[in-house]
DNA sequence: TCTGGGGTCCTAGGACCC
DNA sequence: TCTGGGGTCCTAGGACCC
């Protein structure tokens, strides 16, 4: 807790509709709901022009089509969210080497740890100014929140939304809260608002007034305590900068129940090489391997296995979700799969026994040399030191890219034409592709209908929301 | 046309060790 | 032989968040 209302809290309003908002002219004022278009998909975010009609993010999308038929339903296109992003957090380094990111578009700064602000007027001005650098940089808004902890910073930014800035001077934290239903409680979600509702409380300041020992009592020592402390304003969590992740994981839910065990057992393969692909492209292994599965009726159920030592072999996940698979009743049907990799490490354990056989080299005197690629911190990522296999990867797919692959025109994915130039496509279905020709910052385009294997038609990259505004990353850094 | 996907943290019981 | 406790690891499930 600190007296000066220092720590900044960071949400971008409706982030994904309003990126696509700003990627399409033509979808500007209306509704825009972003989500999985398939028979299961949920909403990820809604426009605000969308939640005026009751649509909200994890809403199944065949109610938002009831309640918005006309509304653009576009998938996510976390390529272009993500360049956003990291323009935005760019803009946050500038303010403090203390940033932590909790999600493509909401993030905690602790302004005093970068002497960006020392007080309410500083404070103040250094969210007025960044929320214009953020537009003027990305064309999109974002609402700050301003307090002497994490907690109210975040709960300022929800008050300031949308397109806002909210600052709760320290020592008016508890009056505030006082006569806030329990939800406003980072942490307190529809089973723990139940719950308290049940014990007749329904506000902080009844939860304030309940005691520690009555709340430990009715949720368990570790969210008791906490709850307790966060009813009286107290938190004096630190931004951290460097939080590493502790789990990777993928998850398929299908359009409809796989019954079929040979099927399932095939799904259950794919994942989990999705699963290592990711865990490799962060240079990171594993030891616990789980697999998840959700059957017909919703039930969910967990099954894990932990390794002698870390892997990330595709080989050796595959088999230990396949081990895992073998345990579990799927008869009825399987509405999803998944399989993820927890208990991570840097290093393999191929790594580890590389070293140890390294350091017993060394030790018995051969090569004193260079073997020493180890060391603590290190990105390296470096797949195992024995010889073998690495020639394997590229060509293959360079001789792929000129193979005519069958082209599918994604909705709401960009496309650029020979002679009308950049859009985007609307929809596609019977050999035709319609597509919209407008760009960031042009007028809302006109609509063209062409045939999908149109030579003049090919899929391109989404362009930068504000022109000429650098994405970082893209071009050399400057 | 009911209910996504990627995470974090906590609890609780049993095994095992001291 | 009986009694007791503490700590750590593993597994499974649940709540919550974006």
């Amino acid at each position: 807790m600190r007296t000066a209302p220092t720590i900044l809290h960071l949400d971008m309003d409706a982030f994904f509709a309003a990126a696509e908002q700003a990627a399409k002219p033509s979808l500007r004022g209306k509704a825009v709901v972003v989500g999985g278009l398939g028979p299961r998909g949920v909403v990820s975010t809604a426009s605000y022009e969308a939640r005026r009609f009751g649509v909200h993010s994890a809403m199944p999308m065949s109610q938002a089509r009831r309640l918005v038929p006309n509304a653009a339903y576009l998938v996510p296109r976390f390529a272009l969210y993500r360049a956003v992003s990291d323009q935005v957090m760019e803009l946050l380094g500038r303010l403090s080497p203390l940033v932590e990111p909790l999600s493509l578009d909401e993030a905690f700064v602790d302004l005093e740890a970068g002497g960006a602000a020392d007080g309410e007027a500083s404070a103040r001005a250094v969210g007025k100014r960044l929320r214009e650098d953020i537009r003027a940089v990305t064309g999109l808004t974002g609402s700050v929140g301003l307090a002497g902890s994490k907690m109210l910073a975040k709960i300022a930014s929800e008050q300031a939304k949308p397109d806002g800035l909210v600052l709760i001077v320290p020592g008016t934290e508890r009056e505030l809260l006082a006569p806030q239903p329990v939800r406003i409680l980072p942490g307190v979600g529809p089973a723990t608002g139940e719950h308290l509702r049940r014990a007749g409380i329904a506000t902080v300041a009844e939860l304030a007034e309940a005691g520690e020992d009555e709340l430990v009592r009715l949720l368990g020592k570790a969210h008791g305590a906490a709850l307790y402390r966060m009813a009286l304003g107290y938190d004096d969590r630190p931004v951290n900068a460097e939080r590493e992740s502790k789990s990777v994981s993928v998850e398929d839910t299908f359009d409809v129940d796989l019954h079929d065990r040979v099927r399932v057992r095939i799904e259950v393969e794919r994942l989990a090489e999705r699963c290592v692909e990711r865990l490799r492209a962060a240079g990171r292994s594993g030891r616990t391997v789980v697999l998840k599965v959700r059957r017909y009726d919703f039930s969910t159920l967990t099954r894990s296995e932990t390794l002698r030592g870390p892997t990330d072999d595709p080989a050796v996940v595959r088999e230990a979700a396949g081990r895992l698979l073998e345990a579990v009743d799927t008869t009825g049907g399987v509405r999803l799969l998944g399989v993820g990799v927890s208990g991570l490490a840097d290093f393999t354990q191929e790594d580890l026994f590389a070293q140890a056989a390294t350091a017993a080299a060394a030790a018995a005197g051969e090569g004193a040399g260079e073997g020493a690629a180890s060391g603590g911190g290190g990105g390296g990522g470096g797949p195992a030191a024995d010889g073998g296999e690495s020639a394997a990867e590229p060509e293959a797919v360079a001789g792929e890219t000129a193979a005519p692959v069958e082209r599918r025109w994604l909705a709401g994915h960009d496309v650029r034409h020979a002679e009308f130039g950049p859009g985007w496509v609307q929809g596609s279905g019977v050999g035709r592709v319609t597509v919209r020709f407008e760009e960031p910052g042009s007028a809302p385009g006109r609509v063209r209908t062409f045939r999908v294997d149109d030579p003049a038609l090919e899929p391109s990259e989404p362009l930068p929301l504000v022109p000429g505004a650098l994405i970082p990353g893209a071009a050399g850094s400057g």
